[in-house]
DNA sequence: TTCCTTTTTGAATGTTCGTTCAAGATACTC
DNA sequence: GAGTATCTTGAACGAACATTCAAAAAGGAA
């Protein structure tokens, strides 16, 4: 027996980091060689091929998205601040763009959008579990009585949803980093109306 | 001498949406050959190569994008009629995914983001003329009193475009039309509001 | 230590990529 | 109709790609 000598948490972000730089297609075996450090053959080993490590890395992804995700929303009681706050981060990720933060997620969906029907599915079913979760701190700050109870917390959470995917669009144009934050307080103004 | 046989705006559209379909690092020479119609040394002796071929691409994007625009604005005298034509004719788009409807810019760029910033530079550039392109319709619909004299019509364009990226991507999650819909009114109310 | 199993290594593989080029075809000029 | 300039054709090119594999290295069990 023999374990392997790498960490493999690790690696996964080193190649997801690669991934969201340069896109799926465009990250060849020896960028992620480079980025994670193992040659072609452990990569091989240890995730089949390049479509797996891709696999593998969004469900690492998933898994620190989630964790952050409840870090941000049990920092404070009131849910609706932490929304904020969430919102916030959002931008100031957009802003450093020494390294392109995008989210890998939507990234990957932009570029696999019928290729990869497979990739397609596990990247909608992570973007619907976020959506639902966004839903449920909205049913939340109804009960915390800063949303009005005639909201539709589903359909808060897809319009919240769909004005980060915006947010992330529109900031790899480069605007400004104050019209970023007035786009962002927009929106949190409209969903908390 | 001798004139080229093909015509170029069809070559020209055909290409876009090879690109539209599978990006531009996943659509080989010889995909763009069988959209074309072209063998590689004729695309080579047109647009020098293929970067070549998706410059003059995106500049007929550009243009067909933009006699789209004037053609919807020109429909009747109330632009935020218009406006809402508009933005319902993006979600048919998002939702007739016969064919991948994205838009070829917010798809370039993110797919070339941080690695060509010429091509970057002119995407941002036609997003940009877009955006100032709404911001005149805005004021527009000022003058109409349909909108109150204090909003800032550029603010405004902002968000009605973040509002559109938005809504492309979260169309290719595969939503229910109406989700879709729903999203697009709730835009509309929120801008016009 | 010895043996066995698994991982690591990195050169080699076949394929596909974007690109080139020389030969053939074609239309314009005179 | 001959000459010429340009376009079309498709085979050929080297480079880069994802992937494989056999040899070397190393941990775990005895």
């Amino acid at each position: 027996m023999r374990n392997a000598e790498f960490d493999k948490e690790k690696v996964l972000r080193s190649a997801m980091n690669a991934f969201m730089n340069k896109g799926y297609a465009n990250t060849s075996m020896q960028d992620l060689k480079k980025a994670t450090g193992l040659h072609p053959g452990s990569i091989y080993c240890a995730f089949e091929n390049k479509r797996g490590l891709l696999l593998e890395a969004l469900e690492q992804y998933r898994l620190d998205r989630k964790a952050e995700f409840e870090q941000f929303f049990s920092a404070t009681e009131r849910t609706t601040v932490n929304l904020k706050s969430y919102l916030n981060n959002v931008v100031v990720e957009c802003i450093s763009c020494d390294n392109t933060q995008a989210c890998l997620l939507t990234k990957a969906l932009n570029e696999t959008a019928e290729q990869d029907v497979e990739i397609q599915q596990i990247i909608s079913n992570n973007l619907s579990m976020l959506q639902q979760a966004f839903a449920e701190k909205f049913e939340q700050a109804k009960e915390e009585k800063d949303i009005s109870v005639d909201k539709d917390s589903e359909h808060l959470a897809r319009y919240f949803l769909m004005g980060i995917y915006g947010l992330r669009t529109f900031a790899q144009t480069h605007p400004k980093p104050e019209v970023l934050s007035e786009l962002a307080e927009q929106l949190y103004q409209d969903v908390l109306r």
